[in-house]
DNA sequence: ATAATAAAAGATATTTTTATCTTTTATTCG
DNA sequence: CGAATAAAAGATAAAAATATCTTTTATTAT
């Protein structure tokens, strides 16, 4: 479904979310930890997110990566989106470029539905959203 | 969604589903052509889907690739577990490893719904339900 | 200012996926 | 049988994804 990067990428966002919660930053290492990351992979897909505007970062001690209120209301669409692309969204299931309604592969419009549920529940997964489960350990990001 | 290896596979076998109506048997040349992928791929590709049964082929003159009776029953969801494994049916949509009912990543239970549509979408799509819509040149195959 | 810290950036390496080319084997037909 | 045909199999190559290592820049605290 997402790239091994974007599998990263959203598991890093949302463990830094947590993280961040009362104004917090948390630095690449201990990202790498908390998510089964290698370090300095998922520090480049952070600073790409970080250039697009979905997550804040300061260098130097005391720095860190950290979300704050306006970044936690993105979601785990806008992250694939920006690691992905939006293929999943728009691309064709079998491939084709130039599939639409009026030139449809034989799947189509089965994969027009399955697509927009995608979406859907991608676009409504805020990632300030999923602290509270991580939080009581009802959920886990790495493993 | 899928990998490009099983985007190829699908419409290859559709496209040999259609061929073969009749009991003719189809070339390798004509399925590369048919849809649009490069010959020696896709040759290496329905050689695997042979070996595991889904497909019939012929060496030699008025040889080729073809499906019979029992060939055309199987589903998009039989090619896309020979050619992709089933991860996309069973995987974690994070990529855990031991993403489970009992130790679950935070979209845990909304992929399963998502993944659950896929694979029962997958597995309504015979293979021989496709040639009607194509040989009207309702659906397409390439580009 | 300077030393320490931590992210940013750049360069390189490895692995996997995708693709191509060549040789071999099986089948048909004259 | 022998020539032609077409898939099977094996070897190699190219491209993309994934991963690592090193150097640079920004920030903080002393």
């Amino acid at each position: 479904m997402f790239s091994k990067t974007c599998e990263y990428a959203i598991r890093a966002m949302i463990f830094i979310a947590q993280k961040s919660k009362n104004g917090n930053k948390v630095g690449i290492k201990e990202i790498a930890k908390g998510v089964d990351s290698p370090e300095h992979y998922i520090a480049k897909i952070l600073q790409e997110l970080g250039k697009k505007g979905l997550l804040l970062s300061l260098k130097g001690p005391n720095g860190g990566f950290y979300l704050d209120k306006e970044t936690l209301e993105y979601s785990l669409a806008d992250i694939v989106k920006v690691v992905d692309g939006d293929k999943l969204f728009t691309g064709c299931g079998l491939g084709l470029k130039q599939c639409s309604e009026t030139h449809p592969c034989p799947i189509h419009h089965e994969f027009k539905s399955l697509r927009r549920g995608i979406q859907t529940m991608l676009e409504k997964a805020k990632l300030g959203e999923f602290t509270e489960e991580l939080g009581k350990r009802l959920t886990f990001l790495k493993r």
